[in-house]
DNA sequence: ATATAACCAACCAATTTAGTAGGTTTTAAT
DNA sequence: ATTAAAACCTACTAAATTGGTTGGTTATAT
């Protein structure tokens, strides 16, 4: 398994929230609600969209949470990437990996670059507004 | 990460073994010192892949293990499968997960599929032949 | 008889996952 | 001014997974 309920949560509430854009700000309650998540586990996992502006929030009464660009925009991968750290196959090829003394001789190296390559790009190439049907 | 240690090693034993192929038997204590893997870690992994025969082991002064086939005929797919259950990328698409009770309406469920079935079919499309070099 | 190989079972420390608990701060409505 | 509701923040925790280790038993060639 690579992505967690941390990506998978992510990803629907991005969705839930493309749904229900145009209807001003969204509380996380709401969402919460519907995707039958836990509201105190979705708020540790949402600063770092809202950090990263890929979602803004508002406090106080009558705040949540809106998209800040058209679903279109939003691909499925950079959610994933920021919520999960990164979506390599193989802990060898996570950003901060201590170097393997084997890389360059390596016979399956090349195999997780590839399946790497082909996960970020499938889902690179699906957007929030594919989601929604 | 979604292919860890247990995989991976079991899959650079396979290319191992396929590289000293037609030399005989090819005992693990050799293998764990040109992978620089720990031959009892080594030991824990295999059985699995001895048992379903892709592998065969013979006990004893001068035994070892050796492929059971050409490598051409070996799909990486079947190898990490077999060591590492299965190869997911949710949680929710693992073989004995609690079915969602929200699968019917989940949006984000087509993606997962459409990912699982790229990985199986990227990993099934690559032999141990095709890494050996 | 001995060395060497696969095979087997129990244990273990560190990390990750999926939360919970208990707040503080900000803001709109009353 | 008070209150309710929202985001935001920090610390803790139980369970599972990972990546092994320890200590053997069994089988077989020499």
């Amino acid at each position: 398994m690579m992505v967690s309920t941390r990506g998978r949560y992510a990803l629907r509430v991005m969705v839930d929230l493309a749904q229900h854009q145009g209807q001003g700000l969204t509380p996380m309650k709401d969402v919460a609600k519907r995707q039958q998540i836990s509201l105190k586990y979705l708020e540790k996992i949402l600063p770092v969209l809202s950090k990263h502006h890929y979602i803004s929030g508002t406090q106080g009464k009558g705040g949540g949470y809106r998209l800040t660009r058209a679903p279109e925009e939003y691909q499925v991968g950079d959610i994933l990437r920021l919520t999960e750290g990164d979506l390599a196959p193989v802990a060898c090829l996570e950003p901060g990996a201590p170097p393997c003394d084997q890389r360059e001789s390596c016979p399956t190296r090349s195999l997780w670059c590839e399946l790497g390559r082909r996960i970020n790009e499938y889902l690179d190439s699906v957007t929030l507004a594919d989601l929604m049907k």
